[in-house]
DNA sequence: TCCTGAATGAGGATTATCCCTCATTCTAAC
DNA sequence: GTTAGAATGAGGGATAATCCTCATTCAGGA
């Protein structure tokens, strides 16, 4: 049998296998349905969660990962990581319901092979998993649509941005300010200019947006 | 051809007829899967956000319906109440992602006909869709588990739950007061007992409490 | 090089929140 | 018929947040 020149590329042998990530067993049956739809892949094994993603990623190196976004135990984005370290020559495709600009655009620079929305329709999905499967990539028309959309990501600085999840947390001016070991003034400040350019005006109008725009990646389990 | 009675029990006539409401087409797709491994029943639409679901349910009227709580445009509650209005022989099963109890408790107070989480097994959903259908009611085992958690509702009263959502929606004790009518003095009362039945002690502690334990049903289309 | 933007820090004024106590009314339960 | 809980309202005080202005440092770009 010849070693195909040393190289992994899966699409150079045999039928194709797939790993389906997600907590909820009716996306993971509807995902198998547009799989099977494909010829010539087999799906070897479901993960209910995070880590058991990663184990069985590691431990079945398949040709393909379907990797939902929320997930217990881990979420889909450290999954990724830890599947980029361990198996690198899997396919990972996102499968989000997140519509949040930034959200999308989190996956987009970490180089994921595949985006789908949960609302995407199964043949477009089928399409994009045959893309991905013979090496392209593929970002959902819904997806591109929303990165698309100049939602000024609201204009946050990294610093701003860390101070408002530690507020979402439901710390004080002067904790976070211990927290990052600078003065409670300089907290109040970055407050005053992040509320200031979200036009917002109190503590709890400010986490309603962030959560609105998917800011605070709060590690709910839908 | 024979009126049947003048009765409408659909379970007395011909195959099922079914209408599947969720916004995400891997989600419905799984459904449909279920659906169709039950004898006798046909899919009949599918729609994919609340008011398309109240207005196809109107118009078809179908045996089966099963309902998504997340759904943009109109919430699964919402529909609910709806076809229970224009359609009261129709079947509803709910299918949702929310683990709270409290929302899960609030289906069961409706009176919904089947409640399953979306991590529900194939096998149970599809024992369970033909419980209902048979003109049973069933509540899935997980949801059955979660109900059982005495997590104590966290003890709040409606009045208490009204002032917190409008807490989360930004609004000031002032502005509540003038919403609800009563003196900013009880909004602040209402809200002193809330925050100190919860152990809380910030607005910012407040939601972020709320919304991990789903006392806001926040408008979110996941 | 100059200028902008980001991060830092402070003073000070105005509100709002937080958290007590106390009191009244009404309903529902025992 | 008393008791308990829920909703209402108020006084007052301590604390925190909001929102100005002003200033310094430091990095990167025109």
């Amino acid at each position: 049998m010849l070693e195909n020149g040393g190289r992994f590329l899966p699409q150079s042998f045999g039928p194709y296998h797939a790993v389906i990530a997600d907590d909820h067993a009716v996306v993971r049956n509807g995902l198998r349905a547009v799989l099977e739809k494909i010829g010539d892949i087999e799906v070897v094994g479901e993960a209910e969660n995070g880590l058991e993603a990663i184990s069985m990623t590691k431990e079945l190196r398949p040709t393909l990962l379907t990797l939902d976004a929320a997930m217990p135990l881990a979420k889909g984005m450290e999954v990724f990581g830890e599947v980029r370290r361990w198996s690198p020559e899997t396919r990972v495709i996102a499968v989000t319901g997140f519509t949040a600009k930034g959200h999308l655009a989190d996956w987009i620079a970490a180089e994921v092979d595949g985006l789908f929305l949960k609302s995407c329709s199964p043949d477009e999905m089928k399409k994009g998993f045959e893309v991905v499967l013979n090496g392209g990539s593929y970002i959902s028309k819904q997806a591109l649509s929303i990165l698309g959309e100049h939602s000024e990501t609201s204009g946050l600085t990294a610093r701003e941005r860390q101070v408002l999840h530690l507020i979402a947390e439901g710390f004080s001016n002067a904790e976070i300010a211990s927290r990052l070991s600078v003065s409670a003034k300089t907290v109040d400040n970055h407050r005053t200019r992040m509320m200031a350019k979200l036009d917002v005006h109190s503590i709890a109008q400010l986490i309603a947006y962030a959560l609105k725009e998917g800011l605070l990646d709060q590690s709910r389990q839908l």
